[in-house]
RNA sequence: GCCCCCUUAGCUCAGUGGAUAGAGCGUCUGCCUCCGGAGCAGAAGGCCGCAGGUUCGAAUCCUGCAGGGGGCACCA
């Protein structure tokens, strides 16, 4: 929330009149929907419009490729396609400018005080502005980290956890309806090794052989010990399953603390072990079957997934009689599908990208269009310092040590503002100072100030109770900082539309840098003595509207948006 | 061998067919008697890995090649 809007959400920010790119898109569409039913283009407007903010300055608030697109279909010159466009758009209200430039673009430039109107929208939306209806009725179902309760969270499952949150907020913002969850892999046999460890630990043995070594597993084993004292001296096959319980809940209750000191938070805790205790999977294996895709071959259970795609066909029933683990990802995928999720997310690893194939064979094998229903985002790994992280490697980085040297504020954005399938290389020395390399600094200050402008304000009498003349906001640093603003929607649009979080960082680092421009050459406050104006007031609401929306853009990332720094 | 991802400024990275390719850090030069200098203004720094192709236009799409990372279990 920013500093400055106690009032609760007022929904979405519609019906701007024409201070919006959206706006612009409808009054373009008009124009040429007037065009052909005159006969003057032969052709019909194209399903998408797309307007853009032109880098340079000179190129207008806005511009529009759109005379280039259609001068082929159209056969007729860009440049007197756009002029046509350029005569209807004129006559528009708050358009003040549309300029031809180059082969046939098509440069917008705003009425000041229509564009000033944003502020003043942006203000009355609240924490609303920026959501959008771009993923109405889509009920999705998210996965993310995901790890194995067998030891702590790692750097290597912090770009996941930052990330996938961070997508869950923005499909939401986007209007899709989503249930975000965590797959616990508390069954196999990775979770008897696991207890062999602490077990081995409890009786001050040696780490077993392919056993997990670590501090925790000590501070596991003393759990035990004060849990249950008498585990370490019973017969190893009893004590094996009495360890392994206590030590499952401990790590899991480390793992949710962790998550939650994090800012995340799941839905749903989905446990593996369930799915074999209550016999889904077996029930799993039988759909499968009755779907027709299922054979047996040397004892064991197949599912034909090559007929989907996959390079193997993959096993659900070892010869001994017991369930694979992709036996269990089949009936985890149906009881996803049972539970009415048309659209599943899945946020894997790049380690884990061999299970691309056989998940989308799954869907498919299930009578679902593994191109539709299933959704697998692959992301790369982190490395430090040119070494990949690994559990067993012991330069182990665990994220409950990254909160408390960083803040989950400067860890969770320094992951989200990058995108998934791009390598990150982090060093360790600069994640450890807290220094400006991390622009969550720049943008969080820029919330701040905004908080402090508005304090000052206050203090010197300027308020935006009797209402604001937005033609005063004319400023060239005005101008752009108005369009940034109006660009949110579109922003958070398609950050939830390509599940690419990355793009709000970046759009609130850009914000942040006109703000601070516009900081620079614009008061809100006169000076000394001096009196109370218009344009201060107007100011006042546009410094409102900007603190706004970089407390609306951080909330997207679940990053704090702090009132002062 | 086959599959996926990556290659953009000295470094870490943005840029899903548009105009003069951007940011942070680093290196230089300036700016606080005036709302927060965690800021701003300016400078320097680029065969966008290489070679073809697609078209009005390619860092972006297609093909090939090179380099780097990851993956190809009746493990979990």
């Amino acid at each position: 929330m920013s500093c400055e809007t106690d009032s609760p959400p007022r929904g979405r920010a519609s019906n701007l009149g024409t201070v919006t790119p959206e706006d612009l898109k409808h009054a373009i569409r008009a124009a040429l929907e007037a065009a052909h039913a005159s006969g003057r283009i032969g052709v019909p407007a194209p399903e998408t419009i797309t307007v853009e903010r032109p880098k340079n300055r000179d190129h207008g608030d806005w511009s529009s490729n759109i005379a280039l697109q259609l001068a082929k279909p159209a056969g007729m010159p860009p440049r007197d396609l756009a002029g046509m466009l350029a005569e209807e758009l004129r006559a528009h209200e708050g358009i003040e400018a549309v300029e031809i430039a180059g082969p046939g673009f098509l440069n917008i430039t705003f009425a000041s005080g229509a564009a000033g109107a944003l502020a003043t929208a942006i203000v009355e939306a609240g924490a609303g502005y920026g959501r959008g209806d771009a993923l109405n009725g889509h009920v999705i179902n998210l996965e993310f980290v995901s790890a194995n309760p067998t030891g702590p969270l790692h750097l290597g499952h912090t770009r996941w956890a930052a990330l996938g949150d961070a997508i869950a907020r923005v499909l939401r913002a986007a209007g899709a309806e989503v249930t975000s969850e965590y797959y616990i892999n508390d069954a196999g046999s990775q979770m008897d090794v696991f207890a062999a460890s602490v077990l081995a630990s409890l009786r001050g043995e040696p780490t077993p052989e392919g056993g997990y070594p670590g501090a925790y597993i000590d501070e596991l084993a003393a759990r035990v010990r004060q849990e249950r004292p008498e585990a370490a001296d019973l017969p190893y096959e009893e004590a094996l399953p009495v360890v392994r319980e206590i030590a499952y809940t401990g790590q899991m209750e480390d793992i949710r603390a962790t998550l939650e000191r994090f800012g995340v938070s799941f839905d749903v805790w989905f446990s593996e072990r369930e799915l074999h205790e209550t016999g889904a999977v077996e029930q799993a294996v039988a759909r499968l079957r009755e779907q027709g895709h299922v054979y047996d071959s040397g004892g064991a259970v197949w599912l034909r997934t090559t007929d989907f795609g996959d390079d193997k066909d993959r096993v659900l029933i070892r010869a001994d009689g017991n369930p694979t683990y992709f036996a269990a990802d089949a009936a985890y995928y149906l009881s996803k599908r049972d539970r009415g999720f048309p659209e599943k997310i899945y946020l894997l690893g790049a380690d884990h990208h061999g299970y691309v194939g056989r998940l989308k064979a799954i869907a498919a094998c299930a009578g679902d269009d593994p191109d539709v229903n299933i959704e697998i985002l692959i992301g790369q790994l982190i490395k430090v310092n040119g070494a990949r992280l690994s559990k067993r490697a012991g330069n182990i980085i665990e994220l409950a040590d990254l909160i408390d040297w960083l803040g989950a504020d400067a860890v969770r954005y320094s992951l989200a503002r990058t995108p998934a399938d791009s390598p990150l290389t982090l060093e360790p020395e600069v994640l450890r100072s807290r220094s400006n390399d991390n622009p969550v600094y720049y943008v969080q200050y820029a919330h701040a100030r905004t908080c402090g402008v508005a304090r000052n304000a206050a203090d010197a009498g300027v308020d935006t109770a009797g209402g604001v003349q937005a033609e005063l906001l004319e400023h060239p640093s005005e101008a752009l900082l108005l369009a940034a603003l109006a660009d949110y929607p579109r922003v958070v649009a398609q950050a939830a539309e390509l599940r690419e979080p990355h793009r709000v960082a970046r759009y609130l680092e850009s914000l942040a840098g006109l703000f601070h421009k516009w900081y620079d050459s614009c008061r809100v406050t006169p000076q000394g003595d001096a009196p109370v104006e218009p344009v201060h007031r107007a100011r006042l609401q546009l410094n409102r509207a900007t603190g706004q929306v970089l407390a609306n853009g951080l909330g997207l990332l679940g990053v704090s948006a702090p009132e002062r720094m």
